[in-house]
DNA sequence: TTGACAAGACCGTCCAGCCGGTACAGTAAA
DNA sequence: TTTACTGTACCGGCTGGACGGTCTTGTCAA
């Protein structure tokens, strides 16, 4: 019944994630991911030999994902920068009612450090787009405001309405550039 | 060896705030909070019968230190309004080095309706700002740059230097102003 | 072309350990 | 006597992980 060739690492990246939207971030267990993901214990294991490697291929994935999508939007944009290019993503991520790396707390639970290259990520980012403005201070305001947007998508929390942030997004565009 | 008529709610809340601070969200277990505030598991839980309510008497108390330390900023910065408060207060709270909130992560993990309360919180707050300004587009950036400047401290995030939220915090009382 | 065989991908079971929670007898202050 | 614990002993469930077996695919000599 086995299905040959499958490429099992991205189901099971997929399963995990899935099941720690699903069932909270505190029900990730490997018998989880391993039964939603269509595959055996000993199967799961031998695509992630630990829990840990199985965190690290969540944040490698998120990651990469996220570039792809970054650069994407940032061709696509064009002349009009790669803040306004990082905005319209997270507007664009946030839009989604459903925060989709509630996985990123069980990595935290699992080890704080998982969250390193995402931090490295984030100031690379950072560094990025302050290659291209000269106004440090609104930079930060709006990076930081795009920080708040993605922190409160990922909480699933809905203290902004739809019209709010629209605005927000608007107005972050308009500072932006 | 007891000391007697000490108030051990309090004792056991600040050790389950190090514990998870300290040892990482994923170790916050009964025996080790209860160990860490010098109490015997049966005292802990004679305080807290479950880990659930643990995890709630965590968020009250956060919450209403927040509240009233918010409201000791709105009288101390008086004709400023409350978002400078809320700015100043943020920018203090972040100054630690420590997140002292880690034990959020430990509440999500458990059940990510603990966060409900800070939800409504935080929908209050916006409230009371939005009738504090006419210009909503420039409170929402700023109420979000709030968010992400405390979001980065709670994931213990080094991506901003010190001069750069300096900056950050002028800009934003700036923007408020 | 075929047959042997190693490597790759995965299954299913088992287990030791930890965790939340219970139970209960004792004790010292108020 | 009541309140507020201490301390110990215990339990059942779940979890991460180890392990041995199984099926599949690729390789290569005969």
């Amino acid at each position: 019944m086995r299905i040959p060739r499958a490429n099992s690492r991205e189901k099971i990246l997929a399963a995990a994630a899935d099941v720690a939207r699903e069932a909270g971030p505190g029900s990730l267990s490997l018998d989880a991911v391993a039964s939603r993901a269509g595959v055996s214990k000993g199967g799961l294991l031998y695509n992630f030999p630990t829990k840990a490697k199985l965190m690290q291929g969540l944040v490698e994935s998120y990651l990469s994902d996220f570039q792809k999508a970054l650069e994407a939007r940032a061709i696509e944009a064009g002349h009009e920068g790669v803040l306004s290019a990082y905005i319209k993503l997270s507007a664009d991520d946030c839009e989604r009612p459903k925060p989709s790396a509630s996985w990123m707390f069980s990595a935290i639970a699992e080890d704080p450090d998982f969250l390193t290259p995402i931090k490295a990520f984030k100031r690379q980012l950072f560094e990025r787009l302050k290659g291209e403005t000269d106004d440090l201070g609104s930079l930060l305001v709006c990076f930081l405001a795009i920080e708040g947007m993605r922190s409160m998508n990922l909480f699933d929390s809905d203290v902004l309405s739809e019209d709010e942030r629209r605005l927000l997004v608007s107005s972050l565009l308009k500072i932006a550039g």
